[in-house]
DNA sequence: GTGGATGCAAAGAATTTGCAACCAA
DNA sequence: TTGGTTGCAAATTCTTTGCATCCAC
């Protein structure tokens, strides 16, 4: 299998995410950096199917993409983000800072927050008892390109 | 069929909601009303198939607990959870309070958090352009019983 | 009476699993 | 060499759809 994307082997995140993954017992086998190279390159969530549909030309199926990226939120390497609709988006998270998303719910496009003012609510959680704490924040609604022309209900 | 669950049919609540279903031109059925009274009396998230489970003894099948509930979601009368897992959960939200959840990875119990930081962020949103703009926001932990007798891996 | 809603069954997506072959360490 | 991984196929689970019947209005 050859390896997909402008990644290179020596990317400085990539590399940190093999670390990760020798870290926690596992192999990094081709199938896994191709993945990850995908992942890195793609600067926003990504849907399983559309991983699968950059890594099948190398002969990755579909079931070792859902055992990977399972693996990766598993090592803390991706998080889980949602649509509106239900779906789940995986996103790259090692070495990037925190930050949270803009998805338009008519072309689904994806911006970044930066400014994160949620964090301080998480220790009122972790006051509460609760341990291991993380938060899930997305924003929705219908970017300015979507909303031209059609009238604004809100 | 008969109607489940604590809640009466004066119930302001159910009320509220008949009122939203009318006004947006769909008809009051049974199943919908006891799906009504269901998630009302569930003061938190809930499951399609707990929803499913509770109304199928009164011969109200599966698809049409998810028709009803994507007709209630569209006109703004449940809202859509997520679990971290990926799976969807729904709330009732007519005449409630704007709030957010605490999810315990473990036990899956859902608790509520009143404050909301987040409603000022949506106006940042709203500026960049972004129009029905809304957000979703939950945090996840191991709450206090399960952590309990586990080391505190944070 | 009439069109929207339902039950049932079947189709379609999304995700997981079993297992022999493979390959990273 | 050897056990973790993969590809493939099949099984599950989740969700949607078609259609005749039903019932809210």
């Amino acid at each position: 299998m050859s390896i997909p994307e402008e990644i290179r082997d020596d990317d400085p995140l990539l590399q940190q995410a093999v670390g990760m993954l020798k870290k926690a017992g596992h192999r990094v086998t081709q199938p896994r950096v191709a993945i990850l190279k995908i992942l890195i390159h793609k600067k926003a969530p990504i849907k399983i199917e559309d991983i699968h549909n950059r890594v099948k030309k190398h002969n990755c199926d579909l079931a070792t993409v859902y055992r990977c990226i399972a693996a990766f939120e598993r090592i803390g390497i991706v998080r889980r983000c949602f649509f509106p609709d239900g779906s789940s988006l995986f996103e790259f998270v090692v070495g990037r800072e925190h930050h949270h998303h803009i998805i338009c719910t008519c072309c689904q496009k994806v911006e970044n927050i930066d400014v994160c003012v949620v964090d301080g609510l998480e220790r009122l959680v972790h006051n509460r008892g609760y341990r291991n704490v993380s938060h899930m924040l997305e924003f929705f609604g219908v970017c300015e390109e979507c909303s031209r022309g059609k009238p604004d209900e809100n």
